[in-house]
DNA sequence: TATGAATGAGTTTTCATTCAT
DNA sequence: CATGAATGAAAACTCATTCAT
């Protein structure tokens, strides 16, 4: 009754096996991008690496990329999902304190999201529907911005923060994360410190430059 | 009979034809990648832009990617330059104008460099022969952050800045740029503000917290 | 346990279920080569028109060619039948009206089998098959041009035709059918006048011709 | 200073190699048209047929459509010259022995072109790319039935036609001809008297009828 | 040394056919 | 017998690189 099962599926009895085999691909997939650059991954590639022939990608996806779109999609989904799950709450411990644990967060979720998210720029159409995607999802980029400001107005209320313009503190200390996460990347092994160990003077300028 | 000159080097008597012709390629080739996306350039495109044959270009380069990472050291070059002759003088101004000033001459730097270094990222070999070329450079990217710590202790030593730490000025002022660029780069047409507008109270911010 | 029975097909008590499902395979065939260029029709489109599984067609023929030639052969057999059916008997109307008829009769026959004939010219296996299939057939090709001698020899008979050699008739109508099928059908739209309006003098010079 | 000479052509000094090979692609692109279904020919045929690497027809043509149009043109072109170089003048023999003669031209460039000409049913894309190219030819297959037309009148002219209608004459005459091609092209070999054979009393019927 | 045509490995994608269940 | 996922051999096309002239 059931068709042909692909030898990497294992499967367990009862399993979906077209969702197993397509879940498969992705998964597959989703690690190619976290070990070359997006775009030297190949259709064949991907099968090799799934243990699964040629064709089958096309009997679950449109083209190449909605497979690796999908892929990006898991990945961020991951990433995302991890950070957001660890913020700070307002009145916990001290503002300072959990700023560095934000960054903490961002510098983590960078890491490892913007090699392959460099890779997209090249890549407009690829760029173009996974935006599409991500963005009718519940974990946004930009809800990363909106929810740091979320935060520092709640400690506002709370009368731990002074009451002035908090707007800039989003770009400054996600544009710090940045660099530091750039630079300890790109720099030549180990020249160059942890991002984590250099957040905190940043931190503190910061708070101080609001107040 | 002499040797034959490539139809597009002019060349007055006395220049060397063959690094006329190399220089000519890696102008070319320069050009071209402020047009088109780095991953999108051929060899063909080479060649004809630089009115040349197909094949002259491994008379001078041992394959493609030298002569792509000559032509990304020159734009980086001449970006870097540019943007190290307009530097601030410590004392001119106020300090927080001459911030501002500096964060312009930045986004204007990134704002070309971003979408070519951007395409650098899917190209392992090639960032990699362009870092050493570049950090061997009297114009290396640290030299960036490092020059405006030069300026800052000067304006501290005439009293214009506290005797503070200093040293996160310059992640917290290169980051906030980086961010402003990408988002203004990667918002959907005519969302986002210029990157130049939204810095004065980011400048302002820094001092601050620098006091 | 019985064994399963096709989605798609139903059967009423008593059929035999492979040979029904054997001739809904042919049927569906026979619908989609009048709706879409032989050469496009893939199996999986059959197998999803017929409602029914990719694999089931090789349980009742040796391989696509075989399903296709027996819908072409149906189809074939219907527009022939169609045609057969609506013949004009001598004596009745005028011989003119009548050679209109059948002409009439001719284009329309053409006009839907043309577009699929011409597809199975690239095609010489079909071709080859489908001749086999079809010259052992009731209905052969052959035959138009027969009937059309009959007729003639029997308007002759009646006397309505003077007794000269008839033989290029057949040749002649049909030929002027075809030519004006195939402008008609690659005319630019709207170019051609429809073939049925063309064909009257035709007939006329036909009928002259013949006396 | 010349580059390489592909394998397959010889060249004598002098000849621009180049244009040799576009044209030895073309020569062999059409060699095959006459000996398989032009759906059945790949880039790959051509390029063994042609004795070159499997990629330099893109050095040549825009994409494989583009060779195959060249091809059929040539082709068209010589069936075609040959046609129109061997037409009748009006006032020379007998009325009846040239339109036999017109009609033996026709056998003969139909009896070449007709199975190319129905593969090419199947590509929209081919068929109309043809199009446009023949069209602007100085031998369009419109011309055939023109000159038809402009022999007869001239023979009318001459008195040795009737002054009569001479329209249907061209759908007649061209029409028997195609039915005449295609039935011995596609009966079982031996089976079908030569077209040219049966030709003339369908062309004294004609004049008969014309009259 | 310059030329630029030729090379051919490599890419994405399609689809008839097979076969474990 | 029916299922339908898996297979893998093509197909069209690209482009860095070579090399006879």
């Amino acid at each position: 009754m059931s068709p042909r099962r692909a030898r990497a599926v294992g499967g367990r009895v009862g399993d979906d096996p077209a969702t197993a085999l397509r879940q498969h691909l992705i998964e597959t997939t989703e690690t190619l991008l976290g070990r070359m650059p997006i775009t030297a991954i190949t259709t064949r590639d991907i099968a090799r690496a799934a243990d699964v022939s040629d064709g089958v990608l096309y009997n679950y996806f449109d083209d190449k990329s909605a497979l690796v779109v999908a892929a990006l999609v898991l990945r961020y989904r991951r990433l995302a999902r991890r950070f957001f799950e660890a913020l700070p709450e307002a009145g916990s411990a001290t503002v300072e304190e959990n700023l560095v644990a934000f960054a903490g967060g961002l510098i983590e979720l960078l890491g490892e999201a913007l090699p392959t998210l460099a890779g997209l720029l090249t890549e407009p159409v690829l760029l173009h529907r996974l935006f599409d995607e991500i963005h009718r999802d519940e974990l946004s980029p930009q809800l990363m911005e909106a929810r740091l400001g979320d935060y520092l107005r709640a400690e506002q209320r709370l009368g731990r923060l002074p009451a002035a313009d908090l707007s800039p503190a989003g770009t400054l200390l996600i544009g710090s994360v940045v660099v530091l996460v750039l630079s300890s990347t790109f720099a030549p092994a180990g020249s160059a410190m942890a991002p984590v160990a250099q957040i905190r003077p940043i931190v503190t300028t910061i708070l101080r430059g609001l107040g």
